[in-house]
DNA sequence: CCTTAATCCTGGAAGC
DNA sequence: TGCTTCCAGGATTAAG
């Protein structure tokens, strides 16, 4: 569910709670979900929330404790405070209710990690150097960063589909199912474009649009497809600006042609064959 | 190398 | 109103 433009959404609302409170109190209910030992971050005072790719992480002030969360499918972090009235997420942690963790600060707000389908999680290290050694240090360049040098390096070296390099975290971090086809319909370039074979000039427009679109999606609080929410509870707005993601059938909007639905990469991809029928598939073929 | 399918799970929607 | 089937924002793994 949650791409960039949303865990970066869930990081700037946890931020304006947790930053500066110091954690009371970590309860875990499925300890299969949690690596490492989430409690490490007791008694420390959160300094940052930090994101990169599709994760984010809470780190304690002295250094002394890290939290990464990593969204999955249907994960949520939520923050709930004390005085919240009509707060619908669930207020303890059970197997059944799908609250997996949940960290009490020192104001008695909740930071509140929700994962039904549990293909997310928690990792917790006792140093931020541990969790860039561990895991970040293995993802690309974040979404809203990467240079076109570096994005062209990235391609030119896999004869892969361009949608499955880019959908590739180790390449580019950020990027899942919905924004990549937003990206694709955005360059006019086709999903089976051979990677290797996109153009310095190519990688410009596809960083140029990369920025514009996640910027414009953080803007919007992220897609809301069906469940996603911030950590403040409010669903995204960006859904609505979708140009080819869930439109498939609809007509494109630049030349009215439906806009066809295609697996590339083992995932749903919606495209416009006409428009987006660029120069470097010509040249693969 | 590359692609596809299966896998980890739950739950909502669509079909009968 | 059931009951069944399919599908989903992710990511890894095995198989071909």
């Amino acid at each position: 569910m949650p791409e960039l433009p949303e865990v970066e959404t869930v990081c700037r609302t946890l931020a304006a709670g947790v930053i500066g409170r110091r954690v009371a109190a970590v309860e875990v209910a499925r300890p299969d979900v949690v690596r490492g030992d989430p409690t490490l971050l007791r008694g420390e005072r959160i300094g940052r929330v930090v994101r990169l790719g599709k994760q984010l992480a809470l780190l304690g002030e002295a250094d002394g404790g890290c939290v990464c969360v990593h969204l999955g499918m249907s994960g949520s972090v939520r923050l709930v405070s004390p005085d919240t009235a009509g707060d619908s997420s669930p207020r303890v942690a059970t197997p059944e209710n799908h609250v997996h963790v949940i960290w009490t600060l020192d104001d008695g707000s909740e930071v509140r990690f929700r994962d039904p389908r549990r293909f997310g999680g928690v990792w917790a290290f006792g140093s931020e150097a541990a969790l860039h050694e561990t895991r970040w240090n293995k993802l690309g360049p974040d979404g809203l960063f990467i240079t076109p040098k570096q994005l062209h390096a990235g391609l030119s070296r896999t004869r892969r589909a361009l949608k499955a390099a880019l959908l590739d975290q180790h390449l580019v971090a950020g990027l899942g199912n919905i924004y990549v086809d937003e990206l694709l319909y955005a360059t006019k370039l086709h999903p089976r474009t051979l990677a290797a074979a996109v153009t310095v000039e190519e990688s410009q427009r596809l960083v140029r649009a990369m920025r514009r679109i996640l910027s414009r999606a953080i803007e919007a609080g992220g897609s809301t497809l069906r469940d996603y929410v911030d950590a403040a509870g409010q669903a995204g707005g960006f859904q609505t600006q979708h140009r080819v993601y869930g439109r498939g059938g609809e007509p494109c909007r630049g030349c009215g042609q439906p806009l066809g639905t295609t697996v590339v990469a083992g995932r749903t991809t919606t495209a416009c064959e006409g428009c987006q029928l660029g120069a470097t598939l010509s040249r693969e073929r």
